[in-house]
DNA sequence: TCACGGGCTGCAACCGGTTGCATGAAACAT
DNA sequence: ATGTTTCATGCAACCGGTTGCAGCCCGTGA
């Protein structure tokens, strides 16, 4: 079928090492060989195949990108973004969802392992015992995630609460709820952390629950039984389920209660009322992700760690406590 | 580093032959042998390379999937699908953004070529010409788009537009517009001759635009100068930001102007107002573009062509005209 | 007892590349 | 003229598997 090395070598009367060379190490061939041969292989449409490469090199220019849920919003601009990124350095993406199980990613992470270079671990489910220990065939960059002497990037949410809470206690208020997520979250803990790090506030903490609409709608009536005038929510999702549930009974945003969201995912028009929202660099952490995962495939001692700042997008969900 | 065959061969004391029989035909070697093999295997950690069985067996257990914009919420959910559906037939899925090039489009499908069975073409860009050049090299499945001779499958956006304009003149509109997308599209290609054909209808065609929410924003001016009290967007994110435009330039969307969008990728939650859409069987598109895709790769002559349904979902962005 | 056939395993070539080493020719220094 | 580099290329082993073919052992039927 498709034209091989060996084709080409034939073709243009040259050995097939010379054929490889002229593609993997064009300055130890003769520039006019080199030309000849890139001619003939022009002509036949032969291209390298990558796979048969790796299998020499041990590289095989693919990496693999494992999140959670493909669906949630949060994680579309993270893997594009990645994924261009790999792309300009000549790298393809596996993209796999684990659909929340741990089991499901392990299983991936095995089958995966010898066809790729590295593995982007995002918000993984995994245990921190499994991730060293499958580590050890593969190497990984884990994002959202703290894991003992492994590179990771992290997006300071723990920052991106605090300016949730100041912004709201700028306004006035004073009890403020933190709607957690689910209990295995490392983003929750680190929010919980740095709310309860925070004087002069009167903080109610209220779940696990889950990260959907769903998880916001069905913590609404704790909300309101709290007291609290302000609320800043595991995410958007989980925010915007809970304005629903509240303007149900009767409890209206921001004119009673103060929501901030977290993520950023939705695009912010078009929404009653535009969500206040802490964002996060997806984007940015996909990209420096990829650079972390190819730069420690080069020297395998290379547990760095990456922090990238987050923001408050102040919008219409929040505003002056009322007298 | 990581256990070979010739590893497994040499412990067990058989040859690697053997060994690959195994794994790949367990049906030719003793039991007895085999759970010999098995066992050193499970206890070398083994794993068989699935890359270098390519080499030789000629299929990888690789698909790639190829879209226009992964961030695009259209999208994902059709990806999860066909990922999740591709991993329960053991196969991972290559996931790529061409970012709306045709040019990344071609060089993304000949690199992915050698390391694949076959690739799903997601609303490509490229031109059916260049896929029919391209399907030499490689199986495809291409999801809505009409490409001769090709596995293919179809979202009825036609009958989609036909149900949104027929709801509108049911609310008594009779002149809309229709906010066509990218001139590429088959989608928009597809919504407008199901428009052009419908009797009692005054359509007024605006575009191309793109296929965004600026798209929206940028023809706002346009929907309001043609006149028309009804509007069939695009897209859902065109839709969007048509309604933003609107609002901005003091026209209000239902009660001067009904808006109907298409794909349905907002969560329909929280939305100002929340839009009536027609609805695409996105999840069901991936899991059978993946079933074909496995099975033209068996029998290379399928050229099945599959329609999947679309529905109207109507929520607030439609009413009744105004007197 | 022998021919035959089936079950199991080993041998070796092969998939499509890469790469260390050897070889030969040309270019340079002495 | 000779010795030493340098440059370009060929040779062959190798990466980690698969698979057609051959050979061995054993049981069966004649």
């Amino acid at each position: 079928m498709a034209a091989t090395i060996r084709d080409v070598a034939q073709a243009s009367g040259v050995h097939v090492s010379t054929v490889s060379r002229t593609f993997s190490a064009p300055h130890l061939v003769n520039p006019e060989t080199r030309n000849r041969v890139l001619a003939v292989a022009e002509d036949l449409g032969y291209r390298p195949n990558r796979a048969a490469r790796a299998l020499t090199t041990g590289r095989t220019h693919n990496i693999g990108l494992i999140v959670a849920d493909i669906a949630n919003p949060f994680f579309p601009p993270l893997i594009k973004a990645a994924q261009a990124h790999a792309r300009a350095r000549d790298y393809h993406v596996f993209v796999a969802d684990t659909d929340e199980d741990p089991q499901v990613e392990e299983e991936l992470i095995q089958t995966l392992t010898k066809q790729v270079d590295g593995v982007l671990l995002c918000s993984p489910r995994l245990s921190n015992r499994a991730i060293e220990r499958l580590h050890a065939d593969v190497p990984f960059v884990v994002v959202n995630r703290r894991v003992k002497g492994m590179p990771t990037i992290l997006m300071d949410v723990g920052h991106g609460a605090r300016l949730a809470i100041e912004h709201m206690t700028g306004l006035g208020h004073r009890r403020i709820a933190l709607v957690s997520g689910p209990s295995g979250s490392w983003t929750s803990g680190e929010m919980r952390a740095a709310a309860t790090a925070m004087e002069g506030v009167d903080l109610v903490i209220l779940g696990p629950n889950a990260p959907t609409e769903q998880g916001g709608l069905a913590v609404a009536a704790d909300v309101i039984a709290s007291g609290a005038t302000g609320v800043l929510a595991y995410n958007d999702l989980v925010a915007i389920g809970l304005i629903e549930g509240l303007y149900e009974r009767g409890v209206r945003v921001p004119d009673d209660v103060s929501v901030v969201g977290v993520d950023d995912i939705v695009s912010g028009r078009l929404n009653r009322p535009k969500l206040t929202t802490v964002a996060m660099p997806t984007a940015a952490a996909g990209r420096m992700a990829v650079d972390l995962l190819l730069q420690s495939v080069g020297d395998s001692a290379t547990p760095t760690l990456a922090t990238l700042e987050t923001s408050l997008v102040v919008r219409e969900s929040t505003g002056e406590v009322r007298q």
